[in-house]
DNA sequence: TTAGGGTTAG
């Protein structure tokens, strides 16, 4: 099938849809993430392959294929398309390197079925693909999610005798994970002869990332077992995964172990740590390990400075947080959209709104592009303070910058509305957000939720939660408490009770919101006794500090 | 082919 597609498609006119030679000054090739030595290396590259294209007698191919090759790795993707272009106009035969080359950059560049239509090339014109060749159509499909239609292909290849090397089962296994499908990743996993570092860290990951400690760590073990040696990567991903599941000691014991067997941490290891201790509210020990990475010749760079910058602000020291900026910007490392979005969100949190909306509006001067997370912590800020209406002009502000509203956006959005009893316009909000089709989640049926019950509409906010476990999701902690507000709020004491019991059953536990949302019901109907029983419980469960 | 910082709910 994925034959038939690309062969559909032919080459040329997906070629030309790209500009064949621009002048340098052109936006698409001078972007302001380069900095001007990479841009004047890429002239000097541009220039030599000009040189070669106008030669009386045609260089040996891969001369062309070295500067291509640059260009890639520079991500000067527009222009490496348009000079194999130009290497075709003028009938210089290209080879795999070069179409290779070329199907990496239409991958790059989210153009998938021009990098079919020149894999239909290849097979046509009798080259051989090689596993790099086959590796980058998979990491294209795999980038775009289409991780069925990468194991298909895999199937095919596989099939007819192709190579695929441990790249390809490394970027499958990858592919698989990211699309939350990590059980399915260790199957694969399994079934690969030669099982790589990488293959191991990029298992061991995705378990954190859902929660399964032990079986990242035996997995772990098991490298270790196999002889498979870790690397500073796996160091990392354990680090970060303990420090994930709250457990930063543990983390800490692999930050010796890693210093024992001789792997140097890096700026991704101290960064982890700063960031883990931060959330901690550990800013003392936090400062100490970037003290400790400048000693050991680790340069800081922009996310070590701004997990420092949001830990601050999260203790509420903007003094701080503000010097750690100044210093970052006087060593040289220039912040990001991302450092904005901690400091804008840090002021709001410390209840300074304007000075947020400033430094918003600095950004643009700062040749900063405010992105969707900006705008939603703006939104979400100035809904929460009354400001409502500034909150829609940034709404519409955002979409005419092309930044799109995402799920978060419209959840903020659609809790200002129900918290101000507009609970119509809400739903209104909703069916206009799935039109646009970003679909809610969690958040935002709990929101919903809770705006019904505030407006008496208990049944339809039942209805709600019912449909939810009908459709197979899990109400978590938040969905269980506004429900149980909703029935406390009704006098349904009895109703409520039997909900916390089954939420406690499905293995949800409560925490102090919602014993205190029972606990103050129950005092209110004069149930003191029940009342004290679940005072009790709550102690017991060292939920009182 | 793998690792780190930012936004929503009771």
């Amino acid at each position: 099938m994925w034959l038939s597609r690309s062969v559909r498609v032919s080459l040329l006119p997906s070629i030309a849809k790209f500009p064949p030679f621009l002048p340098m000054h052109n936006s698409l090739f001078c972007s302001h993430s380069h900095s001007h030595s990479q841009t004047s290396l890429h002239d000097e590259a541009i220039l030599q392959f000009n040189r070669l294209l106008h030669k009386r007698h045609v260089p040996p191919i891969f001369e062309f294929g070295k500067i291509l090759g640059f260009l890639v790795r520079m991500k000067r993707y527009p222009i490496a398309i348009s000079l194999i272009k130009q290497m075709e106009l003028k009938g210089i035969h290209t080879d795999l390197v070069n179409l290779s080359l070329l199907m990496n950059c239409f991958c790059r560049l989210d153009k998938l079925a021009f990098a079919f239509s020149v894999f239909a090339k290849i097979l046509k014109r009798g080259y051989h693909p090689n596993a790099i060749t086959l590796n980058t159509l998979m990491r294209g499909l795999c980038d775009k999610g289409e991780v069925k239609e990468a194991l298909n292909l895999h199937d095919k290849v596989v099939a007819l005798g192709f190579p695929l090397s441990q790249f390809t089962y490394g970027t499958l296994i990858n592919g698989l994970c990211k699309i939350g499908e990590t059980e399915a990743a260790i199957k694969l996993f399994r079934t690969v002869q030669r099982r790589s570092t990488v293959m191991y860290n990029i298992i061991i990951d995705s378990l954190f990332k859902e929660k399964q400690p032990k079986e990242a760590y035996d997995l772990y073990s098991e490298m270790v077992i196999k002889g498979i040696s870790p690397d500073v990567v796996t160091y990392n991903t354990l680090i970060y995964g303990f420090c994930l599941v709250g457990q930063v000691e543990v983390a800490f014991g692999f930050l010796n172990e890693m210093l024992s067997n001789s792997i140097r941490p890096n700026v991704y290891t101290y960064t982890i740590l700063i960031d883990a201790l931060c959330k901690e509210r550990k800013l003392g020990e936090a400062k100490n390990v970037l003290g400790v990475m400048v000693k050991a010749h680790v340069k800081p760079n922009v996310v070590s400075f701004s997990a420092l910058i949001d830990g601050y602000y999260v203790v509420n020291k903007v003094k701080n947080a503000k010097q750690v900026f100044s210093a970052m910007t006087h060593m040289g490392v220039s912040p990001s959209v991302c450092t904005y979005n901690i400091m804008i969100n840090g002021l709001i949190r410390n209840k300074r709104v304007d000075e947020a909306i400033n430094l918003f509006r600095k950004m643009h001067n700062r040749n900063m592009v405010p992105n969707t997370v900006t705008y939603s912590i703006l939104i979400d800020g100035l809904c929460k303070t009354g400001r409502i209406c500034h909150a829609w002009d940034l709404f519409d502000e955002m979409h005419g910058r092309n930044q799109q509203a995402n799920v978060i956006t419209y959840s903020s959005l659609i809790d200002c509305l129900c918290k101000n009893h507009h609970l119509d316009k809400a739903i209104e909000l909703l069916k206009k957000m799935t039109e646009n089709e970003i679909q809610p989640n969690m958040y935002t049926m709990n929101i919903l939720i809770d705006g019904m019950c505030r407006a008496g509409r208990l049944k339809n906010a039942q209805e709600i939660f019912q449909d939810l476990l009908n459709k197979g999701h899990n109400p978590n902690l938040h969905t269980y408490t506004v429900m149980i507000n909703g029935l406390c709020r009704e006098g349904l004491l009895d109703e409520a009770l039997t909900l916390w019991s089954k939420m406690e059953e499905s293995g949800c536990l409560s925490d102090v919101i919602t014993f205190e949302i029972i606990i103050s019901a129950l005092f209110k109907k004069d149930k003191i006794e029940k009342a004290e029983k679940f005072l009790h419980e709550m102690i017991y469960r060292e939920l009182l500090k």
